[in-house]
DNA sequence: CCGTATCCAAGCGGATACTG
DNA sequence: CAGTATCCGCTTGGATACGG
């Protein structure tokens, strides 16, 4: 168990669920992490994933995520160039979290999909 | 209970990842759902819990809870006046997901405790 | 006590063009 | 293939003042 350091200010105990938002907001975030819960992909891989990303948005996530220690990145000297992407551990650990998201979503797809009128 | 309309989600499977999101994203619509669950709150007993938070803010997302029937709000006819805020049936739905962003944030405060830079 | 109304700055994110 | 670079509109959200 951490240590409190009681000089910061201790906000609600709700503040773990902002934090970890923080982490997974973004506009693709989330379902780039849930894609590669399948496995390693490649930079268009992911890309044909998400019909609506453009590839600044994309690669701008991934430098998050990355940066942010979720995934981790791999670059072969190959022509042309292969760009792997892979969940790290702490990617990993973010699994329960990606699936409840994924569980509530798909148990209320009438909310948000273009359903037929 | 009529569809939301958000922002168009065009992805393949992971789409509910996203659609999960879109509902909890906003500055504090989460951590208002996760005080939510332990039970029904006045708006001023809700900012209490959110030291940060604006009037403006804290409204604004209520609203946007209660436009997508997370939360049901009461107004009783008092004076001083008097409302309060509860989950919904749908609102409860989401304790799953509750539940696990704040073990995620708890099992990893050293990542967001230090105020990052 | 529980909000609205207004103003405004910052930055997210789209479109597009270019590169090794 | 896997990115950068640039421009720019739109939304988010903070500060503040006022209202029932």
């Amino acid at each position: 168990m951490a240590r409190i350091r009681h000089k910061e200010l201790t906000c609600s105990p709700g503040c773990a669920v902002e934090a970890t938002l923080q982490f997974i907001d973004g506009k693709w975030k989330g379902v780039v992490l849930y894609h590669l819960l399948k496995g390693t992909l490649r930079f268009n891989e992911i890309r044909r994933r998400l019909p609506n990303v453009t590839q600044r948005m994309l690669t701008n996530q991934l430098r998050e995520l990355e940066r942010d220690g979720f995934i981790e990145r791999t670059v072969y000297a190959e022509v042309p160039p292969r760009v792997e992407y892979s969940l790290s551990e702490r990617g990993l650990s973010l699994e329960p979290v990606i699936v409840a998201l994924k569980a509530w979503g798909d148990a209320n797809k009438d909310l948000w999909l273009p359903a037929e009128e």
